[in-house]
DNA sequence: CTGGCTCCTGTACCGGCGGTACGGTTTTCA
DNA sequence: TGAAAACCGTACCGCCGGTACAGGAGCCAG
């Protein structure tokens, strides 16, 4: 029990790894237990077949995801009372914990599925819908205490605002991939943050005087 | 010659939409000359490796999506003069497109390559970089415009302002296929909007009074 | 100490697929 | 009409996913 577990773990962490940088295709089963080191046999034995690594593997990495977001603005909570504080505060977070990876963001999962929609059985589709729909109902959660506190600026509907952090999440992951600047997805984070702090913070009229305008207009040209 | 354009074009039209269903390692050439009624070594003659033919694919893909992003944003600035209002008029133009879309968007070819990294050479990385590139262009090049006559309500850097757009198309793909709501995507785009909406324009105090949901705020720059 | 369970290894085999090689054939256009 | 373009047919290789099945090492309860 014990020694297979860790076994199953082993294989399940380099067939991540591999999966997220090859696809799901593009991974052969002969190369993840040449990288474990064990047999066909072996690795038949932990699981029936290819669709099945699939599912764990989705699984795995959703039950993760969850475990970090759970984490991240449970801390926020904890730290600030008022909900757009705490929810801005956990963006903030986020955002030093994404660009605290290394060397990047691994590429998502979810995102992974999605492309290869029609490889896998419909079980694994519909765990990777839920695992989108509880991101909405997480936010959206999160958005509604906010809402009935701060009235947004502009008519907004909570699912999608809620939906727009996956958006941002899932679309600056492949920016931050393709670009090859592991920063990049952390920005976007930030940015997002910006995003609901304009539509929920009321308009303070600041003196105009102190030089924080860092960014303001000018960036580098070309 | 005209025969040969024509049967490249068709098997480039059979592989695009395998590809984009079940990614590049998901897809069998067996089952592209199948669907295309030619032979295996009719698929040789005009693609040398299914690496070329990947690299032959994103290419077509990226020059259409930019002919639609020109045809789009350069219909919105024939309309309306002011680079604020043109790119806010841009962007409900491309989500009336993307919700007009059927089956909902097919999916993205450069996540796709992104999520493939590893599979291909580096040739078609850097196709895939310098198409995220031109879109951080694109859309930085109106926001500069923007920029020069509205003064931020926020600050914030060009680049990733630019980049927000690309997220948000991204993983508003990856949510509405996964999610299997085709209008997901259009929704993320319109909040986007709603994003440089208020980032931009004037805050206005206005009489709470009507419903609200006009597209083009009213507001006069500065 | 023994039997049974977990956790594998070893071997053999099948069919599908990417890719190569190469000769032949039809179609197209100058 | 003739050469180039655009294929077809066939045969073959090696990798890979998957199946089948026999067996073995280690551990733990009775």
């Amino acid at each position: 029990m014990r020694k297979g577990e860790e076994t199953r773990t082993r294989l399940l962490d380099v067939a991540e790894a591999a999966v997220l940088q090859k696809g799901f295709g593009g991974t052969s089963i002969e190369e993840l237990i040449a990288e474990t080191g064990i047999t066909k046999s072996g690795f038949f034995y932990h699981f029936r077949d290819k669709n099945e690594l699939a599912k764990a593997l989705l699984n795995r990495y959703i039950e993760n995801d969850e475990r970090i977001y759970d984490e991240i603005f449970s801390r926020a909570r904890d730290l600030v009372d008022d909900p757009l504080q705490s929810f801005l505060l956990g963006l903030k977070l986020l955002s030093e914990l994404l660009s605290d990876l290394p060397n990047g963001h691994p590429g998502c999962l979810v995102a992974t599925v999605c492309y290869y929609e029609r490889l896998f059985d419909r079980e694994i589709q519909e765990t990777n819908r839920n695992a989108v729909l509880a991101w909405r109902r997480r936010f959206g959660r999160m958005l509604r205490e906010i809402m009935a506190i701060y009235p947004p600026r502009e008519p907004v509907n909570v699912d999608q605002l809620a939906d727009m952090v996956s958006s941002v999440l899932e679309g600056g992951i492949v920016l931050s991939k393709t670009l090859k600047e592991p920063n990049t997805l952390a920005e976007q984070v930030l940015m997002l943050r910006t995003f609901v702090k304009m539509l929920f913070l009321p308009v303070v009229e600041m003196p105009r005087a102190s030089g924080d305008s860092t960014f303001l207009g000018s960036a580098e040209p070309h």
